[in-house]
DNA sequence: TGCCATACTTTGATTAATCAAAATTATAAA
DNA sequence: TTTATAATTTTGATTAATCAAAGTATGGCA
């Protein structure tokens, strides 16, 4: 049995890889993200590759093998379903289920996850519009577009926020801004490096670009 | 912060304390109803006591401070409500709630706890008929008494299972012995060690006394 | 081509939790 | 009172995860 620290290199190692082009993940990067040394990393990915979870290539990085990206998806598939349970059926608010999903997903079994998969209906899509593995490990990723690569007076629908942090998500609440809400974006200036958008039958907002890069949002034809 | 390892030991001495007449607990005790060598229970006893939830007297035992026994009462609260949303919101079998609780009752925080009290209606009996301590660490314990040392012929009520055994717990089950159903000792044989039991409206069965003794019971007036 | 900054790995220690086995103390029996 | 047994503590090791700091490659720049 993985332990919850394996689990969660196992995890970071998956969602470092879908930060950039290739499969095979920096050592640097990982000790970033999960906030140890550099050597701490290097130690346990050794470890992790005698596990057979990944295969390592020393002063080049990790890649994961099949057994961790099967880990990793499940791990995703637990912490997606935990957060929506938090949101539905407990009433907790979407600023405030990441971190507590990140203890959630290493302990609850088997068993509570099945029922928790029906008591929500099997659902595809998480609170912050990221998709739900299948129990099987298949994940179906939409074809977003950042917002502010958008195009100016298309109607658009917000469908994904890719940072979690509880201040960005509180202000996007505060505003309206949450998966499902369809907007407008009625400028965009170059050189302030800020859209406006506008919220279907409701208030104007700028944003800038660094914030609007966190929205994935969905054409609406 | 406790870790995991401190806060079993911790509620574990608490439950010991439950089993015996005075309040200070054998290290032999703990070390077995935490199946951990006798040194070990020795070692993290004493470092129990450097944090100030215990005290420790060589030789003899350990009884739990101010800190510790609210540390432990919390622990039990979280246990207990955790076992009864795990029945009444996720529809698990109460044969299987134990251990998950048992994890559970480590990691999730006081929001979520208090969102499941009050999903729940602030409860004060768990699904095995223990009594839940309040948040500020109240526990009002019932006048129960076993059912081997009852009357014969009286109309008694089920009221709490001491035995969280899977297996014992699907027996009482498959055979309508829950807490809240009412039934009538019929017979006792003291030499043969049974007692034969009607419920009410339902069938007979017969248990021996160790059985029994598991079985808590409230004579209705 | 050679050097150097940066990224990475190694080394030596630390902490929490555990074990087996040896040493000690207390208890109950003779 | 002495002794044997049972309970407890000590000792020396181990494992997982971590750090700081020292050592080592590598890729780009001069």
């Amino acid at each position: 049995m993985a332990t919850v620290t394996v689990e969660n290199y196992i995890k970071q190692i998956y969602l470092e890889r879908l930060k950039i082009k290739g499969d095979v993940v920096s050592m640097g990067s990982i000790a970033t993200a999960l906030e140890v040394a550099p050597g701490t990393a290097t130690t346990m990915v050794k470890s992790l590759a005698d596990s057979e979870l990944v295969e390592y290539e020393p002063r080049v990085g990790v890649r994961l093998k099949d057994n961790g990206e099967k880990m990793a998806l499940g791990l995703l598939r637990r912490h997606r379903l935990i957060e929506l349970f938090l949101v539905k059926i407990l009433g907790l608010d979407w600023s405030e289920i990441h971190d507590e999903a990140e203890m959630l997903e290493h302990v609850l079994s088997d068993k509570v996850m099945e029922k928790i998969d029906v008591l929500l209906g099997r659902p595809k899509i998480d609170p912050h519009g990221d998709p739900i593995p299948s129990a099987t490990g298949m994940l179906d990723e939409r074809n977003l577009v950042p917002l502010n690569q958008c195009e100016i007076d298309l109607k658009i629908k917000i469908s994904r926020i890719t940072d979690q942090q509880a201040d960005f998500l509180k202000f996007l609440e505060k505003n309206g801004l949450m998966p499902g809400v369809t907007i407008t974006i009625i400028e965009r200036n170059q050189f302030a490096d800020s859209i406006m958008i506008k919220i279907d039958e409701g208030e104007s907002i700028s944003l800038g670009s660094a914030a609007a890069k966190k929205i994935l949002v969905e054409l609406i034809s």
